[in-house]
RNA sequence: CGGGGAGUGGCGCAGCCUGGUAGCGCAUCUGUUUUGGGAACAGAGGGUCGCAGGUUCGAAUCCUGUCUCCCCGACCA
């Protein structure tokens, strides 16, 4: 990890670490301070919670159990959201024909510098112990590696919807896509990545935009609910919109170095994909009607959120509810005869534990009985970081006793020690659902105390801006401003100018106030406030 | 895609300049002693040095190409 020396991280936005260097020296189970390197140390932790690693393939990674188990965690939250909301999961090919991207003009416009393409459908010996592509075995067209559906689902669409009865069709798929990015970072932009597509038709434009609207608030619920990771719920600008889109809503988190990551987006697409599509439908009136379109996603980006939202120094800390196991039970096992009675008292102990429930579920405990120390799996569980870690040695066995941590609250700050507790098994049993439901609220409020304290609102001129930027070796938060909302040309110098400083337009919040003053880009009046922010 | 850095046992690195068929720390395995807070000691196993060519009697080391990763930029839903 220590191949690189980058950003110095502002330390307004670590509080937590500033009290610490005042504090007795803490052993971090990481090498890589979030204080020092926040780039190195978002690697790190993606190595030392086992949770991905690198494929050998461009851009593509191998996700690891436990990053996965959160991701499946995700999955099934979400899902429910989904199915809560009345949409059915499909699944649409991996492969899409070449001309339906040639169907709506701005949306291949967006993706077209990087799709994989399929050429050809056989392999053979060049004779020198290599393989390459059968050039007898060529396509007649080119097949797209997805990297999304729109167009694939718009042809089912379009056989599906006949009449205004079959509307709104409300479809959701999780699947694989594929986008050839140029710069590539685990979780957060990957060549290859996991995701759910919804994609629903209406047959008016208020259906449709109020789907748009639901999803968005579903995504915004999701995050902070249950990733505990408060966003920013808002329009993306026209330059942000998705090609194709008439209008493209966002979530926006807030990572702990102060940049902004964009976490879900929602379409409304309006009527051009199924123009494109033609997905026409028979109206109560008996004419043929356009359907209107809309598309939202979220994908494994949300895993590297959830990092860089939650992470310290001991590695990741997974929120209660996308947590694969909530309570990992650490018995001290010493290869001796009372081994067995220690077992046994953390079985029942696991039981006990899993016949409670919180957040909704029952509560997911894992007895850890892989062979070794203790201590030394309790780190590995830190870095990991299961919210709640026991560990039961025959001493607590004999007075009826566990040892806890928090993974939110290791360290005891006196002693720089982990901050063990000893409740009875009686008192964390009964107090385990509260317990794991206090983690995940605090974990919310946390994040978003800090989230708050890094939105400046109140600037008016561009030269409060520059300054407040003005090292770029520090990420200040973002900015709320006010804007004329220019288009065209007059927006694009907007984001020259923005770009000077590593700056882009997030959204405009749902939250925001009224704009009352001028623009402060053109000095024109203001008709709304966006979010400015430097970005994932 | 442009600029820079890097690929050597599972992880982190040294060796490369000045070619002579690999070494360190952690991890792993075995044994002994320990045992309530990330154990100690001893021994052992594991890598043809990203890949492919080339130069050479001989290549981790020199040359060329290529792939992958990291940083900056461009790009980005």
């Amino acid at each position: 990890m220590a191949r690189h020396a980058r950003h110095a991280i502002d330390r307004s936005l670590h509080p937590a670490c500033r009290t610490r260097l005042t504090m007795p020296n803490i052993r971090h189970a990481l090498s890589t301070k979030r204080e020092d390197d926040f780039a190195a140390w978002y690697q790190e932790v993606i190595t030392a919670a086992d949770m991905a690693e690198e494929s050998g393939v461009r851009g593509c990674m191998v996700i690891k159990p436990w990053g996965y188990g959160i991701w499946e965690r995700m999955q099934r939250l979400l899902d429910d959201r989904i199915k809560a909301a009345g949409i059915q999961n499909a699944y649409f090919p991996l492969f899409i024909p070449l001309a339906n991207f040639e169907r709506e003009a701005e949306h291949v416009e967006g993706f077209a510098k990087e799709m994989a393409v399929v050429t050809h459908h056989r392999l053979i010996s060049d004779g020198a112990g290599r393989l390459i592509p059968d050039p007898a075995a060529k396509l007649e067209e080119p097949l797209v590696v997805r990297p999304t559906s729109e167009t694939i689902i718009g042809d089912a669409m379009s056989r599906w919807v006949q009449s205004w009865r079959d509307l709104p069709l409300m479809l959701n798929q999780w699947a694989n896509v594929v986008r050839w990015e140029m710069r590539t970072r685990m979780f957060l932009r990957t060549s290859e990545f996991l995701w759910q597509e919804g994609h629903t038709a209406h047959a008016d434009e208020a259906d449709a935009k109020a789907e748009t609207m639901r999803a968005l608030e579903m995504y915004r619920a999701f995050a902070e609910e249950q990733l505990a990771m408060p966003v920013v719920a808002g329009e993306k600008p026209e330059n942000e919109r998705f090609p194709g889109a008439e209008e493209t809503w966002s979530i926006e988190a807030m990572m702990q170095d102060g940049k902004a990551l964009q976490a879900g987006t929602s379409h409304y697409l309006g009527t051009s994909f199924a123009q494109a599509a033609n997905i026409r439908y028979q109206d109560r009136e008996g004419g043929q009607a356009l359907a209107h379109t809309t598309s939202w996603g979220v994908s494994t980006r949300l895993v590297g959120g959830v990092i860089m939202t939650h992470g310290d120094n001991d590695g990741l800390i997974v929120p209660p509810a996308i947590a694969p196991h909530q309570v990992v039970i650490l018995p001290m096992l010493r290869d001796k005869p009372e081994d067995d009675a220690l077992l046994a008292y953390c079985a029942e102990l696991r039981a006990r534990l899993a016949a409670q429930s919180t957040l909704g579920e029952a509560v997911r405990v894992l007895l850890d009985k892989k062979p070794g120390k203790a201590a030394a799996k309790r780190w590995d569980w830190v870095r990991k970081g299961a919210p709640v870690i026991i560990e039961v040695g025959t001493r607590d066995m004999d007075n009826g006793v566990v040892s806890m941590l928090r993974r939110d609250a290791l360290w005891n700050m006196e002693t720089g020690k982990p901050a063990f507790q000893s409740p009875t098994q009686d008192e964390i049993t009964d107090s385990i659902s509260s317990l794991l439901e206090e983690l995940q609220s605090t974990m919310l409020t946390k994040a978003k105390d800090r989230r708050d304290a890094n939105i400046t609102r109140g600037i008016t001129d561009w030269a409060q801006v520059e300054a407040h930027f003005a090292d770029s070796k520090t990420y200040p938060g973002w900015v709320e401003v006010e804007w004329c909302k220019p288009t065209g040309a007059q927006l694009e110098a907007v984001e020259e100018r923005l770009k000077a400083l590593k700056l882009t337009l997030r959204n405009v919040s749902l939250d925001a106030a009224p704009a009352d003053g001028a623009c402060i880009f053109t000095r024109e009046p203001a008709v709304e406030r966006i979010m400015v922010a430097r970005a994932y």
